[in-house]
RNA sequence: GCCCAGGUAGCUCAGUUGGUAGAGCAUGCGACUGAAAAUCGCAGUGUCGGUGGUUCGACUCCGCCCCUGGGCA
C-alpha cells in the first residue's frame, strides 16, 4: 500500500516463465525506472541464458541491477539479498528513478520487506559438518541431538526436512544460542511504500510457456553454457548449481540421461516449482495488483493505480 | 502359422499357497525466518485386456478371443 512519505518501490512477482521480467522492463521504460533483480539464482553468473537473465538488448533499453552479480562459488541467502537489494533501491532513487524489484523467490520478497530477524554467519565448515552428521546418524538420531538443545524448533520442523534441520543445528553451534532464540528477534520492515504486482497466469498457459521457453534455451545455447561450468568441476554443494536444467545437463555430461530425458525432467522440475511459487504466493502474500498476463492489461492498470492510488 | 514372455493407477512396475490391490514417478493440495529455481508434509485415482468356466469367493486356476514384444518358420 502506498503510504505518504515514504518512497515508492513497485514489486513485480509471479511464477516462472509469467512474463515478469517484460512487464518489470516495460514499466521501467515508461516511469524511468530500475529493474532489481529478486530472484537467487539470477544473481548467479554461470548461467545466464539458463536462468532467463535479461539479454544485453533488454538491458540497454533500462537500467538493470543484481543480475548475475555473484561467482558461482558464494552463497546468496535471503539476508544478503536483503542487504544488496536495499543498496540498490537506495542507489536507484538517488538518482530519481523508480525501483522496480522484479522475481520470483518469495522468502527473499518477503524478507526485503517485512525484515527478518538478524542472525550471525555461521562458518560453512559448520553446515558442512551437520549435512555429513545428518548422514552418519541418520534423521531419529540428529534430530533427537538438535531436540536436546532447541527443542521449540524441532517442535516446528517436519523429521525428513533435512535442510532445516541442519540449519538449526549450525545456528546452535555457531552461536551457542538456539536458532528458535534467534528467530524471536526483532526484524524491522523496510522504509519504503511498497505496491506488489502479482501475475497470476493459469496452469495450462504456463505449462506451455514453461516448454516452449526450455526449448528456446535449449535452441539460445544452454547446453554448452553448462558444458563450460561442468568442465570446471565445481563443487556440487553450491547452490548457484541447483537452475533448473543445470543438474539435468550434469547428468547428461556424465552420459546418465539423453538430452530428450533433460529436457522432459527439466520442464518437469520447472512446472513444479511454478506450483510451488503459486501456493506461497497464494498464501504468504497480499499483493495489491493481480493480472493474468494472458490479458495484458497491467502496464496501464499498474499506471493507474500508480496516477490515482486510492481509486 | 508355431513357440515364449507380457497385458494391473497418467507412466514404469510389484502383487506372497485364490479372500475385490500397492510402490516409485507424474498430478493435486499444503508448509515455508539466512541453500528458496531450495527443503519438506498430506491426498486421490483403478470395470487388474475381453469373455466363458471352476469356486462360497478369481488380479491370482482353466478354455477361447484380442493386443504388444521377442524367437522359429
Amino acid at each position: 500500500m502506498i503510504s505518504q512519505g515514504q518512497p515508492l518501490v513497485i514489486v513485480v512477482t509471479g511464477p516462472t516463465a509469467s512474463g515478469k521480467s517484460a512487464l518489470a522492463l516495460a514499466l521501467a521504460e515508461r516511469r524511468g525506472g530500475t529493474v532489481i533483480n529478486a530472484d537467487a539464482m539470477q544473481t548467479y553468473d554461470a548461467f545466464p541464458i539458463l536462468t532467463a537473465q535479461p539479454t544485453a538488448e533488454e538491458r540497454a533499453r533500462a537500467p538493470h541491477a543484481l543480475y548475475g552479480v555473484l561467482p558461482l562459488g558464494e552463497i546468496v541467502s535471503a539476508a544478503r539479498w536483503r542487504t544488496m537489494a536495499t543498496d540498490e533501491i537506495e542507489r536507484t532513487l538517488g538518482e530519481g528513478r523508480l525501483p522496480i524489484l522484479c522475481g520470483g523467490s518469495g522468502l527473499y520478497l518477503r524478507t526485503l520487506m517485512k525484515g527478518i530477524a538478524p542472525i550471525p554467519d555461521a562458518p560453512a565448515e559448520l553446515r558442512e559438518q551437520a549435512n555429513a552428521d545428518w548422514a552418519a546418524l541418520g534423521a531419529g538420531a540428529f534430530r533427537a541431538r538438535l531436540a536436546r538443545h532447541d527443542p521449540a524448533i524441532v517442535a516446528r520442523l517436519k523429521p525428513g526436512d533435512r535442510q532445516r534441520h541442519v540449519r538449526a543445528w549450525e545456528v546452535w553451534q555457531a552461536t551457542g544460542r538456539p536458532l528458535s532464540a534467534w528467530q524471536e528477534g526483532e526484524a524491522s520492515a523496510a522504509p519504503w511504500s511498497f505496491v506488489t504486482v502479482l501475475l497470476a497466469p493459469e496452469r495450462p498457459w504456463l505449462r506451455d510457456r514453461i516448454e516452449a521457453r526450455f526449448d528456446d534455451m535449449l535452441a539460445g545455447g544452454i547446453a554448452a553454457e553448462a558444458r563450460a561450468v561442468f568442465d570446471r568441476r565445481p563443487d556440487p554443494a553450491w547452490p548457484g548449481l541447483k537452475a533448473h536444467g543445470a543438474p539435468e545437463l550434469f547428468r547428461h555430461f556424465r552420459g546418465e540421461m539423453s538430452l530428450d530425458e533433460v529436457r522432459r525432467v527439466a520442464i518437469d522440475h520447472t512446472r513444479q516449482y511454478a506450483k510451488r511459487q503459486m501456493t506461497w504466493f497464494r498464501h504468504q502474500m497480499t499483493p495489491d495488483l493481480v493480472f493474468d498476463p494472458r490479458a495484458d492489461q497491467s502496464l496501464g492498470a499498474i499506471e493507474k493505480f500508480l496516477d490515482n492510488p486510492d481509486t
